[in-house]
DNA sequence: AGAGAATTAGACCACTGGTCTAACCGGCAC
DNA sequence: GTGCCGGTTAGACCAGTGGTCTAATTCTCT
């Protein structure tokens, strides 16, 4: 994570530094972006960036999870209050194709994403992979207790198996809809189908 | 691809290159590997590994290619020639079960291929993705034709969509099974359970 | 003003994947 | 045998990488 220091720093000073990071990770992605790029972009010394970040992870993680919340702030996504299954997957449907919807409007903030959900996993990359899940799996964790509740999940399974298999649902859905050019009606098209799929998946 | 000189060598040589290169590829994944480590290691020098292979990325194309070749030889997986849904998916659930069996047994191709799981899509690997594509999708589209061709999955969606959903609960559940050390009696049930998921996904 | 800490600059390091040229070697023509 | 020539090999070399280190500067507080 970054050092406190870097958060001292005058917020435009911080807004630039970010800025152009996020610039290089989403136009080359983690490994293809340069460091020496974003510091001679910024002016800041090498000396200076490594004073606030500890490694380029370090930084990635730090421009991934800003992306992440911004988008979670954007969007509220409150665990479905549902008492009946129907309910609880029309929300959840609703959540989705509102995130989808955001993401086709910010195409920088979906290549970040897509870089990361098809490369996050690769041993580097652990500490933005830890960084992110904290701002999702819980989310999920709580979204798939609270099914369970009321029947629409089933629970022969251990949830982290449910949830497991839902990330990746979710991972290869996202990748599908984010990477084709959509138009509206077919957004909302395949949004149901792609939660009509986890539904059928895991529940009762 | 590797150069036809690089299959002009005697096979011991080849062989002891692409060992190497396994070694190196599957404990560091592909970015962490070091091109220098694996020449230093069979003292083959620079000039003539860039002679055989025209890059990284070709020579870990190759090393994967080959043990998904291994795999697929080891473990015949013919598409299912069913006549009805439940058989259909018995076949399948088989396939898979043998599947993961073998790569329990084979720890080096289960980290290699994690590795390729989880970071494929980046740029820097397309090369390695179309050619383990080229080895894996065509089974699966098939499969998928085969089971709507008998009622045992949908047809209201784009096969497309269903491949790559599928795809995407592969990667989950493998990843999910292989990094448990594993005993017989809960690897049969976990399979049994994945499986039954992608059923209820892609069912008609 | 002066001491001491926080901060910055950028030279430097080992290493990376990849290129290039000079040497080498086997086989064929004379 | 000699000359030659194409296929092959060695390894010096290159620009660039992420990361470290130290000396200088700036800031703060007494």
């Amino acid at each position: 994570m970054a050092r406190p220091r870097f958060h001292a720093l005058p917020s435009e000073r911080q807004g630039a530094i970010l800025d152009a990071a996020l610039d290089e990770f989403s136009a080359h992605g983690f490994a293809g972006a340069s460091l020496n790029r974003i510091i001679s972009v910024t002016g800041v010394s090498k000396g200076s960036m490594y004073y606030y970040f500890d490694s380029k992870e370090d930084l990635y993680a730090d421009v991934l999870r800003r992306q992440v919340e911004r988008l979670f702030q954007d969007v509220p996504l409150p665990v479905p209050e549902a008492t009946e299954a129907d309910e609880f997957w029309n929300i959840i449907e609703g959540h989705y194709l509102r995130l989808m919807r955001l993401l086709v409007a910010t195409p920088q903030t979906a290549a970040l994403l897509r870089d990361w959900l098809t490369g996050a996993a690769s041993p580097a990359l652990r500490e933005a992979q830890h960084s992110a899940e904290q701002a999702t799996l819980p989310w999920l964790a709580e979204t798939v207790a609270a099914g369970q509740r009321i029947g629409a999940i089933r629970t022969d399974l251990p949830a982290d198996f449910l949830i497991a298999v839902l990330l990746g649902m979710g991972q290869a859905m996202d990748t599908w809809l984010i990477i084709r050019p959509l138009t509206e009606p077919e957004l909302a098209a395949d949004v149901h189908a792609a939660i009509d799929m986890m539904r059928r998946a895991v529940s009762a």
